[in-house]
DNA sequence: ATATTTCTGTGATAAATGCAACAAAACGGG
DNA sequence: CCCGTTTTGTTGCATTTATCACAGAAATAT
């Protein structure tokens, strides 16, 4: 499965010479920081450069949930994702990060001399948009699942096709999993220890065998 | 809550001097047929000038759900949702439809005269993918909630903000609804009728009128 | 107008899940 | 190495929810 990022496609000098085009800010967040709150007038495209994000979204209530995480490379801003009318949408940094603020004017106006590169940078950012797309709707499509252990089998089952690994190392903590999935941590392992007396699965901490699937 | 559609912010005259640039092949489905298959490789672009369809999803497993409703002037493609390897993503008619079929490379490339409102149309088309991302968090939110109760408050709350009406009806059947929320129907009736008692809400059919949010 | 299908409402029962509270294991910083 | 913190594993219990089966209402087709 081909992941794009904003530099596919592209060389370096072509890169360093539409970035300078750009005139972008960086700027340095130590953990905990708010990098970026959503607002319908922003046009600012976030670039992480260095570190570990998140966006999390509070409704009206107070109640927080975790819609994405970032890493470096990753981009996050309004291009990807509208605020909603009442909630609010913040990024906020786990470990420090650098990040690269962009106007989302200067790259959807080609500069003249770079139009070619220009282009591809366009069809990436489309295309970054569409696999964040994917990405929720795969969510959702856990989520979905009418039990834990299917919502369970059907993350593994994708994560182990992304990867190609079977046994597979979870990317996150079982507690941070567990939100994921919208279950209660402690039915989960639970469930995981179920599955594997069933001899579906062979799993100790973040790491699972899958046997099979029902 | 501003809302973003392909042609926001261009005129008539602009939008058919480009149409006829890109060379867009117009197709007209029955109900039930489907009108695309979506494909990694595939740079198509299906602009709804007519009828109303549906994106499903369908897992190895055979089990089907509901990503997307379309309507008219809604877009569908690769550009809004790359395809997750393993599944089957199908646009599929409800009502008949007339699809205008656009190569998205025809779009992201500026034909050299129209230059400004292309800029517009490729805006526009991130937006609209912007959206699509919203409603698909949204929708996330909702189904995360942790009971039958504040899923439909959620969701009745949101839609009631979106139309800014109050006795608001649902666009949607009960059963569809149920689905949407991912829960079960008769379950889901249940509630209705307690949150009836309750004095919460006071409902008839798909018409629902909010007294209060808990 | 009547038949047929879809939609909506109801209730009993069983199963799945969340909650709360706690203990052991692993991790990380000084 | 030690100590505090985070992560993981465990259990009993109450609650929520799905399942199933059915009946009336509404919509649609004939």
């Amino acid at each position: 499965m081909k992941q794009y990022n904003l530099t596919s496609g592209l060389s370096q000098t072509s890169i360093k010479r539409m970035f300078r085009c750009f005139r972008p800010q960086l700027k340095r967040f130590s953990s905990g920081e708010t990098i970026f709150r959503y607002a319908q007038e922003n046009r600012l495209l976030g670039l992480l450069t260095e570190g570990t994000a998140v966006l999390r979204m509070t409704d009206i209530d107070g109640a927080v949930s975790l819609l994405d995480t970032y890493e470096k490379g990753d981009l996050f801003g309004e291009l990807f994702h509208l605020p909603l009318a009442g909630f609010e949408y913040l990024v906020e940094t786990e470990k420090g990060c650098q990040v690269l603020f962009i106007s989302y004017d200067h790259i959807i106006h080609p500069c003249g001399n770079v139009c070619e590169h220009h282009i591809q940078l366009i069809n990436n950012l489309f295309f970054m948009a569409a696999q964040r797309s994917r990405n929720l709707s795969l969510h959702l499509n856990i989520v979905n699942q009418p039990t834990i252990r299917k919502k369970l089998m059907t993350y593994l089952t994708c994560l182990c096709s992304q990867t190609g690994e079977n046994p597979v190392t979870l990317p996150m903590t079982l507690s941070a999993l567990a939100e994921y999935l919208c279950v209660d941590r402690s039915a989960m392992t639970r469930e995981i220890r179920l599955m594997n007396l069933e001899g579906m699965i062979r799993s100790s901490r973040r790491e699972f065998y899958i046997f099979r699937k029902e």
